[in-house]
RNA sequence: GCCCGAGUGGCGGAAUGGCAGACGCACCGCACUCAAAAUGCGGCGUUCUUUGAACGUGUGAGUUCGACUCUCACCUUGGGCACCA
């Protein structure tokens, strides 16, 4: 015999079956409960990497066991393919984007069907696709009809050397990751989606997502940043206006010793007009326009302000305190104004330090008071107020309740809570993206496209200059249209949206996707809705998951979908590592996907990644790893075939009485194996013990395959149970071998095995003897032999009496089957 | 700075209050072979006075009959957020 199977006809031939009887196409059916397992979906860079080949890895085994199980399961997979790097290309090797992307798709496609995923491929689509972002266009439209896309003046960063804007990942410690010029900020008009009306919503909801990790949860708890205070006016002196702040510890009003506005706040010009100070005011203010934020809001840049010559009167006290700009306050939080308490506020300690500000206690710590002037800390802990009139006495809580309702009786101000989550930017300067579905018209103004022109194409034979410019800006059959509205001359916009976009809605459009009038029918969506389990990299914790999860309640909102979240159950799986570092070009660690599938098959590929780490946890990459799991494949291959025309024909008993002590034990290992893996797989997602399970099983086989008298009948019972057990994580070789011991239909139509509770039973288990919580002996006894028998032979064993001679026995303790311990002094 | 994880043999990892190191890799020995590879069988935490014992899960304390597991403090490390008032 072949000393080594011959994966790749067999890898070929089974995928092959599949695709050709229609495997894995699956219709929506009552009768069964349904199953959406679902994975990230790839962006087409042209090549698969080991992080991909994990990812749907991990999908399949859940596809491929709820399937076994009995479920109707969806398992799509489909293309995330706009987005910078088709540009980059084009400008670099002058190959049109589509071009480029549908030649990635078809190259990746190919390595897909190599790893023998049960994919419905029936449902594959692409993003850049008509068909496809003619509904992201639809969903553009439905967020504007809603008044959830609005467009407004907004920084963006801009790389002056490229003469372009930069996304901000592109940003890289304040420079063009490219060019590594300086990034300035450059005002444009831009479209935003409203996702701060859902932060509320997306919040509070993170409660019922309990078959999310908590890391990811946590993560999107800070991102939304919700924050209570409240919201209070200060008049200004000698001026009828009066500026809002916004302030989380109303406990310290009495402290506050300054005032400041951010640098765009609207009233610094107002309050300057006409002073000495107006034009350094205004240099600041230009300062500060030109600098990125990711420098203006970093923690390391210096405070730095400018008095504006104007004081505003505290309400608590009708105190005048002076009012500032700085560049620490930032106009698109709270009110863009604040009330600064140095002396309970590490920043605003800062600044008065570094302006010589006064610094006045408000809350008392411990005994006695500190001096002010001997401050070098903010205190920001719990205390008691004091220097605050009526409210000396108040702990910090008390004191920010009875603040805020002396400021609501008295028309101050009122109790508010903020956000830290911003609206959603979509627009992008770039061409390789859905378009923004807008017309300008000068006398309509704004005019969204009708729903009945969608799409708005984007044109495909495009010049790409080397500078970088979005080319649509040069197209003018795109630019020049007439206005839905009045039908005169009108303009495009020119603006794509954010590639997010397009991925926060994919997993409704699987449901049906060839759906050609909306984005998806609603009953298929009713019915597969939510994915049950969705599997996906960390790195997209935040945006991805936030943005499809306001998609998914916006959706709800306008009854298109029942569900308002998408996914159920979220895996965060780990990084593929080599070397203890991210497989990655520059490093030169990496290890290609078909090298490895071309070397030893896709079965062992999927079994060493499953079994050489738990999926949440990062994978470090072995070479001899990968051999040793094809040692592994290789050994079940030859065992198998051994044994294969001895059980061909034989049938599994019912009756399974009088079995010799290894077969007993065999037949044992058999049930365990079932319910060791089938817990692995329902509650722990614990693949790799899985594995390791399914080995045990097999080498106790092996040790049973040299025994002279043997069940054959059980062998086959194990062997078959083997196989079953094994199909999720390497089909191709078990369809084989289940085929090559008689069988006619195929290994994954078979129902996922039981355990039966009595092969469970054993007659004797061993228990440990321990002195004082050591080890000092271990001992056969009958099964659920009662506790005082086991104090007993424990008494009487002749390692415990040699241990305890002399000693008093204090107590026994003992735990049923598993242990009994002497306590003696 | 704040918020989450993680730390166990030479390596990947297992055990979530009850036998630490399952399973695999590497390594060592034996068999087969002229030889090697492949394959099979056996061994494999450290130390010692080695038929046995002591020590051992980042460090230090604590709870418990019993702690990798729980509690507190610290160290190292990975990740997220970071002037959000």
């Amino acid at each position: 015999m072949e000393n080594r199977y011959d994966f790749r006809t067999i890898e070929n031939r089974w995928q092959n079956y599949w695709r050709n009887n229609g495997f894995y196409q699956v219709t929506e059916d009552e009768t069964k409960p349904k199953y959406y397992s679902l994975e990230m979906f790839p962006y087409p860079s042209g090549n698969l990497h080991m992080g991909h080949v994990r990812n749907y890895a991990i999908g399949d085994v859940v596809a491929r066991f709820k399937s076994m199980n009995g479920f109707n399961v969806l398992h799509p997979m489909g293309w995330d393919s706009f987005g910078l790097p088709a540009e980059n290309a084009a400008i670099l090797h002058n190959i049109p984007p589509a071009k480029w992307t549908s030649s990635n798709i078809e190259i990746m496609q190919e390595q897909l069907k190599t790893l023998g995923l049960s994919y419905d491929w029936k449902r594959e689509f692409t993003t850049s696709d008509p068909g496809y972002y003619k509904f992201t266009q639809w969903m553009f439209l439905k967020l504007y009809e809603h008044n959830l896309a609005y467009r407004r003046s907004a920084g963006v960063n801009w790389c002056p050397s490229c003469h372009t804007v930069l996304a901000n990942e592109q940003v890289v410690e304040g420079a063009c990751e490219r060019c590594e010029a300086l990034v300035e900020k450059k005002q444009l008009e831009q479209w935003f989606f409203r996702i701060t009306d859902y932060a509320a919503r997306l919040l509070d909801d993170l409660d019922s997502l309990t078959g999310w990790p908590e890391k990811v949860v946590t993560m999107q708890k800070n991102w939304i940043g919700r924050s209570e205070g409240c919201q209070f006016n200060m008049a200004i002196e000698n001026s009828s206006e009066t500026i809002s702040l916004y302030t989380t510890r109303p406990d310290t009003v009495f402290g506050a010793t300054y005032l400041v506005l951010a640098p765009e706040h609207p009233l610094v010009p107002i309050l300057c007009a006409g002073k000495d100070i107006e034009k350094e005011v205004h240099d600041f203010i230009n300062k500060m326009e030109f600098m990125s934020d990711v420098t203006r809001t970093s923690t390391d840049t210096e405070k730095e302000g400018i008095f504006t010559g104007t004081y505003a009167i505290n309400p608590m006290n009708g105190e005048k305190i002076p009012i500032w700009i700085a560049n620490y306050v930032l106009m698109d939080y709270g009110t863009g104004a604040i009330m600064a308490v140095p002396a309970h506020d590490e920043r605003d300690l800062e600044f008065a330090q570094k302006y010589n500000l006064p610094v006045k206690i408000v809350i008392q710590a411990g005994e006695a008071c500190e001096k002010e002037s001997d401050i070098t800390e903010a205190y920001d802990g719990d205390g008691i107020m004091v220097n605050s009139a009526d409210f000396n006495g108040l702990t910090v809580e008390e004191g920010k309740k009875a603040v805020i309702k002396y400021m609501e009786d008295e028309n101050i101000g009122t109790a508010t809570i903020n956000y830290r989550l911003r609206d959603w930017l979509i627009s992008r300067q770039r061409y390789w993206g859905a378009p923004i579905p807008i017309v300008y018209c000068d006398k309509c103004g704004t005019v969204p496209v009708p729903y009945e022109d969608l799409p708005v194409i984007l044109p495909e034979d495009v010049a790409f200059k080397p500078s970088g410019e979005s080319p649509l800006n040069d197209v003018e059959e795109f630019i020049k249209t007439n206005c839905p509205n009045c039908g005169g001359q009108a303009k495009r916009e020119t603006d794509t949206m954010d590639t997010f976009v397009c991925s926060s809605w994919y997993f409704t459009r699987f449901a049906s996707p060839h759906t050609s009038d909306l984005p998806f029918n609603k009953e298929a969506a009713d019915y597969w809705m939510p994915v049950d389990q969705y599997i996906g990299g960390v790195e997209h914790a935040i945006l991805h998951l936030m943005y499809a999860r306001f998609f998914t309640k916006f959706l709800y909102d306008i009854d298109m979908l029942s569900s308002t979240e998408p996914f159920t159950n979220l895996l965060t799986q780990g990084m593929v590592l080599k070397d203890g570092a991210k497989m990655s070009k520059s490093k030169g660690n990496v290890v290609s996907p078909e090298d490895i599938i071309g070397q030893y098959g896709a079965d062992t590929a999927r079994l060493f990644i499953l079994f050489a780490s738990p999926p949440i946890r990062d994978l470090e990459w072995s070479d001899q790893g990968v051999e040793g799991s094809y040692r592994f494949l290789n050994r079940v291959w030859r065992l198998i075939n051994e044994y294969a025309n001895d059980i061909k024909n034989l049938d599994i008993p019912e009756n399974i009485d009088d079995l010799d002590g290894a077969t007993k034990e065999l037949h044992f290992k058999t049930h365990f194996t079932i319910k060791k893996v089938t817990d692995d797989l329902e509650e722990r997602f614990n693949f790799n013990t899985a594995i390791s399970a399914i080995m045990e099983l097999f080498n106790t086989l092996n040790s049973y395959k040299d025994l002279p008298k043997q069940n054959l009948a059980l062998v086959k019972e194990a062997i078959e149970s083997l196989l079953i057990l094994l199909t999720p994580f390497c089909p191709h070789i078990c369809e084989e071998l289940w085929e090559i011991i008689g069988n006619r239909e195929s290994i994954t139509l078979q129902a996922w095995p039981k355990y039966e509770a009595e092969a469970l039973i054993q007659d004797e288990v061993e228990v440990v003897l321990q002195v004082n919580g050591k080890v000092r002996d271990r001992i056969k006894v009958p099964t659920n032999s009662p506790d005082e028998g086991l104090r007993q032979i424990a008494l009487e064993n002749s390692r415990i009496k040699e241990l305890t001679k002399g000693k008093k026995i204090v107590k026994i303790i003992v735990v049923p089957d598993k242990l009994i311990n002497v306590v003696a002094k």
